[in-house]
DNA sequence: CACATACATTTGTATATACAAATATTGTTT
DNA sequence: AAACAATATTTGTATATACAAATGTATGTG
């Protein structure tokens, strides 16, 4: 990936702006990149983040909360992501019987078969963003990404 | 930053989808500094950038497509972005004599004024960012981010 | 137990962005 | 010159997201 060549400038960039701006290209790209791999299957990359939070639960059902807690982008509106798994039968949602304001929130069979096959395209999206990248390039990249 | 205690999961997570969570905490991040620090001028990200785009034209007008071409993220819609630099008076516009297909954009003295304070506080933001990062540590990350 | 406070979620609303279709202008072909 | 295609921008519309207010529920205090 060539900055300055994608966004068309001629002149030099210093180092910490470029930085930024480097960042922001690489994210358009993953994101892009991430975006196409679910695409066939009709879910944002925040919906697909939740299933796979509440595969993680193993069978124990989340509440909103936890699942913004979990969220890798934090969203002021769950309700509204999770109603979208819903229509699409992803998820099952009911009120928590121990505390009515709470819900409980699961992913369904059809959630777990969908997002498997999510797995293995994010697998070849995983593929195709990291084709020059060594193991230990990903480690020292993961290193500095740390000190931010 | 601690990716998985952001995220509050306590399993070992693949270096590969670790990385794009990493990028994407990451970018949060630099957005929300970013953000602030032109929260008080008004502007979003994008605005900024178009300011800035137009200021490296040194008076020569830039037309819609040039703009776009030039933008780190590209919009679909940076007619609308325009208007709202109009609102605020940080820039003109005119048809193209020339090809009246074609607008004619560029920066007014009020832009390049707010646009120097704006450069003030995103000094100052960059310092928060790069707090933790040395000239090398800046130079390898640009390198690694080559690779995508 | 009435009251205030805290909590968890939902809803309303404004703004942002994506995508496609519409408009206007120019260039090209016959 | 009429017809068609290409270019540049604008507009309509659907969807996404942010922020604040509203709703419903639980908990603690006098």
């Amino acid at each position: 990936m060539n900055v300055e060549e994608i966004i068309k400038t001629s002149k030099e960039i210093p180092l910490e702006p470029r930085t930024l701006i480097h960042m922001q290209l690489v994210h358009n790209k993953i994101n892009e990149t991430m975006g196409n791999a679910l695409k066939p299957f009709e879910v944002s990359l925040q919906q697909f983040n939740v299933l796979r939070i509440l595969r993680g639960q193993k069978g124990q059902p989340a509440n909103l909360s936890t699942l913004n807690e979990r969220m890798v982008t934090k969203m002021s509106n769950t309700t509204r992501l999770v109603d979208k798994l819903l229509i699409k039968g992803f998820v099952d949602r009911a009120v928590c019987p121990s505390n009515r304001r709470k819900v409980e929130i699961v992913i369904t069979e059809s959630g777990l078969k969908a997002l498997e096959q999510m797995d293995a395209s994010l697998e070849k999206a995983h593929e195709e963003i990291y084709q020059n990248f060594s193991k230990e390039d990903l480690k020292k990249l993961n290193e500095l990404l740390d000190k931010f």
